[in-house]
DNA sequence: GTGATTGCAAATCTTTTGCACTAAA
DNA sequence: TTTAGTGCAAAAGATTTGCAATCAC
């Protein structure tokens, strides 16, 4: 029994209810909850760490094993892109469109760019027996 | 005593020993051999992982701390770059001018992508009290 | 019921660090 | 000699995994 359900806020779970199902993982109360902390805003960047501390706040009884294996679930299911700009550490946005980053290293933080402002004026040929699938942009920025 | 110096193939040591002193690191023999193994070919792209199994193999009696050790402060001092394209792990190297990179994940392979190969046509403002510092351009390639 | 998911702890992987020893200046 | 660098082993930080209990279907 998915208790959180019964409240008046019942529209935004069923569609992420509908997302969970759509990519056919079991909405369990774990990931109905996690799936709304990300999905309810647009553009979010999070680590495991930064979202399970997020869930622990919001009351959410949730293990960080539990947030790590929920990401790389949604990651590969195509709900959430994995950003690489820090070593060490890895960022899932929820913003699945293609697009780019700026990152600030001075407190680590992330900020879209949209896909359509950066265009790359030419792109040398790729090497032998590879297709190139796709580009990423990182605008790095520091605090003046 | 350098004993590593004395063989006819001086010169590159020399170069290299200039390289580590210009910016003030003591020349040790390790740093010495491991400077040889990076900069005797350009363009350069290593893990620690990687360069010390190569020093290894190489005869050098080098620790994989010492090589985490010299790779920082290498990239501390401009003499190497840290590339990040793959969560969980570092990569350095030796072209430090401006560039990008082909990354292909299917084996975790770097290739440098001139700096003036690649042109952004525009680029929106940075976020509020920050400048750009760079960027940089991750071409993700697969096998084909 | 059956198979997927959770949570915890333990394991793994990469990287850093403390400290006694060694080497460079 | 004075200070920096090395090597080992231990520590640290991020992430994954084994397994019993639990939950979705």
């Amino acid at each position: 029994m998915i208790e959180i359900q019964k409240t008046e806020n019942s529209r935004p779970y069923t569609e992420i209810l509908n997302k969970i199902k759509s990519v056919s993982l079991r909405p369990t109360r774990q990931r109905l909850a996690l799936g709304k902390l990300l999905f309810d805003d647009a553009d979010r960047h999070v680590t495991a760490e930064s979202l399970h501390e997020e869930a622990i706040a919001a009351g959410i009884k949730v293990s960080l094993a539990t947030v790590y294996n929920t990401l790389n679930r949604f990651a590969a299911a195509g709900l959430l892109t994995e950003v690489v700009v820090a070593p060490g550490r890895s960022y899932y946005d929820t913003n699945i469109t293609n697009h780019h980053h700026f990152f600030c290293e001075d407190n680590g933080t992330l900020e879209d760019i949209p896909g359509d402002a950066i265009k790359l004026a030419s792109l040398p040929e790729p090497p032998l027996g590879t297709k190139v699938k796709r580009f990423d942009v990182v605008v790095r920025v520091e605090k003046d």
